[in-house]
DNA sequence: CTGAAAGCGCTAACAA
DNA sequence: TTGTTAGCGCTTTCAG
């Protein structure tokens, strides 16, 4: 059987897949009432079924997903987008997301974009075509005059189809558009570690992390800068340091600090592995933490909490975000009621021993 | 014209989605006609070509991916099935399936499992529902008769579809099973890894991570095994500790084996995540390490390198694992002759700050 | 309760 | 160079 006819250049020993034909015929039945077998919403005599299932069995059939999607029954796939898997971040809103998929019969697509915007207008096209029933973005970004027209089209395309954008992690787009928003506290999260430190007693906190019009960057910044501005505590532009969101940059940021010998008694690192690094130059220049400087990062990736000193850091729900964002979004399609389309999860300041009274007592 | 016929439930503004059919309309001409045009694939006049990606513009038009693949054409999907994506070790895979995959043009569906092997058979069959080119198998496994059984089935069942079982960091099954392997020198990192604290010069090397029937874990204590053998030092039971791959597990273990009062001066952990475990035991004893007692770990996730000390660990290419299985499959179905179908990658020691000679020097 | 047949959207002969 | 049309595999009226 497997030689006749033009032969596939794959090896091995496939024939042709068979199908709700073959099936049909083997027994002895219309492949309408196969259609019903397997479906199960219909009447069908037991014999008949009994003779349909025995024949699926015979030919370990499987029906054909895409022909099933063309006739619109089919299962629904979520899409998601992000710029590397491995950020661990990433990967626990990934885990949310494919649980809540999984959970609810959904299939999950990932794409990575490693941070190239024009992958991802490909890759929201490409879902597009695959009729994904939502297309979910995730991680802080550019916020630009032209990244927001990119969303805009990409929500209003994707709503074209019947398909929804969901921005996990980034900030809203105006309110008219059609895209599902699901974020965090960032400001307020900052806004806690930073006042944590406060009430410590410091009052020179390096924030390191700045990064020009990055969403999350600037949202972590402002709950920083909100923060001392209620402790009467005067923002110092030396004290806020540039670092993309990786620990090199922190490790350097700040040697680069410290060699200008600017005066702090904390840093608070915009995330875990940026304070990763910061942690490493101050080993390198003898300064204890907490003893002499304290630490704090943003993210509670799960290592911190096995770093010496364990890190004080702010806990985000990454897992439950990337829930959420299927949540709402499956709510949405099934119908659900009042599903909202924005929702924001708050973000906790965790106290481990990174954290500790300045050396020496403030002056009051 | 969004407001005739039956509303779906689902809000939005979307009216159908426009076909193939639409655009032939819209610009004048037959389907087929924009069908080449979009395929670029046959010459076309370049006034028809500007009138029918006009009309692909003014509609936003996108292919039906689904129609496509029933029409044979259509992008090809490897199905990624993992125990859980949060496991660094899991993700780098993950991140190594997905490049490939992307780079070649194809798309990637993850599917989780929890360690539920009646999920793991569920997804099969519904990957081979979709037709996925291959179906990527991640991590350890309980080798079993049952385990072995199974696997032939989801092989043959592939096979027979035109898809192709792939297993990752898993023992192969027979010669004769149409899957391919990509493995790593799992027992050749162990003996290794024991093989460096044996020339420190330590003799009693508690192993924590014994896994009855557990394909990693086995791989593992045997390696350690063979280490000693080869260094004529007797394994003693004792040292030889039960433990899942867990941090939590890792702690408990070294616990108990402090409280027996075996005697040990160094740790081989199977998994970084155990050496964390230990690590803490050993603090928790007012052990130093690696003063008191070494530690070795093994896969050498990202955050150990950051601990205190930097762990001495196995290194295992994750994502080159993943890539090359990717590509293995790819490489197969481009019917590129001689792509193998059973890789074996090789793993190595890393040592830093955790392993050290023994406190006291072993009598001669 | 079962079968025949008309699509779903696209591609690829085959004709013109 | 372009159009017509027969599938791809499944679901679902509509008849029987």
């Amino acid at each position: 059987m497997a030689t006749t006819g033009p032969q596939k250049p794959v090896s091995g020993t496939q024939g042709r897949r068979s199908t709700i034909r073959d099936v049909a015929r083997q027994a002895g039945v219309s492949v309408a009432t196969v259609s019903r077998v397997l479906a199960d919403n219909y009447p069908v005599t037991h014999a008949t079924r009994a003779k349909v299932l025995r024949a699926v069995r015979q030919l370990d059939y499987v029906a054909n997903a895409h022909a099933k999607a063309l006739a619109g029954t089919g299962v629904e796939t979520l899409a998601l987008v992000l710029d590397d898997i491995t950020w661990s971040a990433f990967a626990q809103i990934g885990a949310g997301v494919e649980q809540e998929a999984a959970r609810r019969g959904r299939l999950c697509l990932v794409c990575t974009t490693q941070g190239d915007r024009q992958r991802e207008l490909a890759v929201v096209n490409l879902m597009r075509e695959q009729h994904a029933a939502a297309v979910i973005l995730v991680g802080g970004i550019q916020y630009t005059a032209e990244y927001r027209e990119r969303m805009s089209q990409f929500a209003r395309s994707l709503d074209s189809v019947g398909s929804r954008l969901v921005l996990c992690g980034r900030p809203p787009l105006g309110e008219d558009l059609p895209a599902t928003v699901v974020e965090y506290d960032n400001e307020g999260g900052a806004y806690g570690a930073t006042a944590h430190l406060l009430s410590l007693g410091h009052r020179g906190i390096l924030f390191v992390g700045v990064q020009e019009g990055q969403s999350t960057a600037d949202g972590r910044l402002v709950g920083y800068r909100r923060a001392l501005a209620d402790y009467q505590v005067p923002a110092v532009p030396a004290l806020e340091r540039e670092a993309v969101f990786q620990r090199d940059a922190g490790l350097r940021a700040v040697r680069e600090a410290l060699r200008e010998r600017v005066a702090f008694t904390a840093v608070f690192a915009a995330t875990d592995m940026v304070a990763l690094g910061a942690l490493e130059a101050l080993r390198e220049a003898g300064r204890r933490v907490p003893e002499d400087v304290s630490l704090v990062g943003y993210d509670d990736i799960p290592m911190v909490s096995e770093l010496t000193p364990r890190l004080t850091t702010v806990h985000v729900p990454y897992q439950e975000l990337g829930r959420t964002a299927a949540r709402l979004v499956l709510d949405r399609r099934e119908g659900i009621g009042g599903a909202e389309d924005r929702v924001r999860l708050s973000t906790h300041v965790v106290v481990r021993g990174s954290t500790a009274p300045p050396p020496a007592p403030v002056p009051a």
